[in-house]
DNA sequence: ATATTGTAAATTGTTAACAATTTACAATAT
DNA sequence: ATATTGTAAATTGTTAACAATTTACAATAT
């Protein structure tokens, strides 16, 4: 079978997203059960490649799977977890913003500048799951320009955890203005200033 | 087709066990490439299992994956990110021995009895997989008990980060003395000696 | 000699059918 | 009434075939 794609992502790797963004977004609520079967007819593929995307993020720790039964969206994390989670996560991301100080390039302050573009466009658009992904964006972007393959790995569940009762959180403009305040402070090569902006972003 | 199992594991999840364990030993070495037919033939069973245990152990961070182009073993740490891992991981087990230290009963000594008895004999036979897997297996048991959901998939890549190049750890008969330490002071209930050791045993 | 193109082999990605397990619930026994 | 057993439906787990992509390398052009 031919099939025309534009995007060079696996199926897998479309599903996963898609299904990330509605659980991060909030449109699919904790504790729902996705059946295998219901995901690969409402996407129009075969099981496989949702079975592959259900792994994945309950590897993420999206999603909560039983041997046998099928996977749920998991719980809203305990509020007590919290304060942990935030430290890990600003430890992780100050660690690989100092890091990578030195090489950032042209390339990365462009890429920064599109993204708060998108994150401004979805914030005034109140669009929670673009909000979601292009904050993500933002601090994974660091993070993966770090040389070590397995700090993202790291990463990600700890951003997960966090971004998992984002509704709660604080006003998202503002969260716009902090990340326009660390791409500022990086263009003056300011990494003291940079490193304490984003560990403020981090709560 | 009828099959015999007195475990009751998939058998992805029994790939990936044995997988781990060749990795974490040092018998698979890093960037080596881990090819789906070949590891079907060898265990006897066809590709998609063998493809789930592989999409599993890299979000773990113990492989990375190409697309279209296969999975290899993952690079050796760099050595400048271990203290960020080494501090990581000692808040998180801290975290959790903390929060869970009321609630530790009969069976949870028993099990940490058994598990070091195990972890002795497998030092006394140099058995590097064994003494990997209880060794990750006497953590784990605590971060396992704390009941919010995601603590587990956050650990779990740290802990894989930092038992790659076991080999070059401190020595290991120190490690089951450490150990027992842990449980003495949770069987005399104090915890900050508990936790006092516990992080001391994480380097 | 070096770079480019074409092609077969190797390898990963996806699908559809079948196997095994779990769930829901009616039928039966206590 | 409650507990147990049996059975069909729903659901996950596994397999084997096919599709698509990448790799290796010979053939060709510069």
């Amino acid at each position: 079978m031919k099939r025309n794609r534009l995007v060079h992502h696996t199926i897998r790797e479309q599903i996963a997203t898609h299904l990330r963004r509605e659980v991060l977004s909030g449109q699919l609520a904790e504790g729902e059960p996705l059946r295998e079967q219901k995901l690969a007819e409402r996407f129009g593929v075969s099981r496989g490649p949702i079975r592959d995307a259900l792994l994945q993020l309950t590897k993420e720790g999206l999603l909560v799977a039983r041997q046998n039964r099928g996977v749920w969206v998991r719980q809203r994390p305990h509020e007590a977890i919290r304060p942990l989670v935030v430290e890990l996560r600003r430890q992780v991301e100050s660690f690989a913003l100092e890091r990578i100080f030195e090489q950032i390039g042209p390339d990365d302050l462009l890429f920064w500048e599109e993204n708060l573009e998108h994150f401004r466009n979805a914030c005034k658009q109140g669009d929670m799951a673009a909000i979601v992904e292009h904050d993500m964006a933002f601090h994974r972007s660091m993070v993966e320009k770090v040389e070590d393959e397995g700090l993202l790995a790291i990463w990600l569940p700890i951003v997960t955890h966090m971004m998992l009762p984002y509704s709660r959180h604080q006003s998202l403009m503002e969260s716009y203005g902090e990340h326009r305040g660390i791409v500022e402070a990086i263009e003056a090569e300011d990494m003291p200033t940079a490193v304490r902006r984003l560990k403020e972003n981090i709560q």
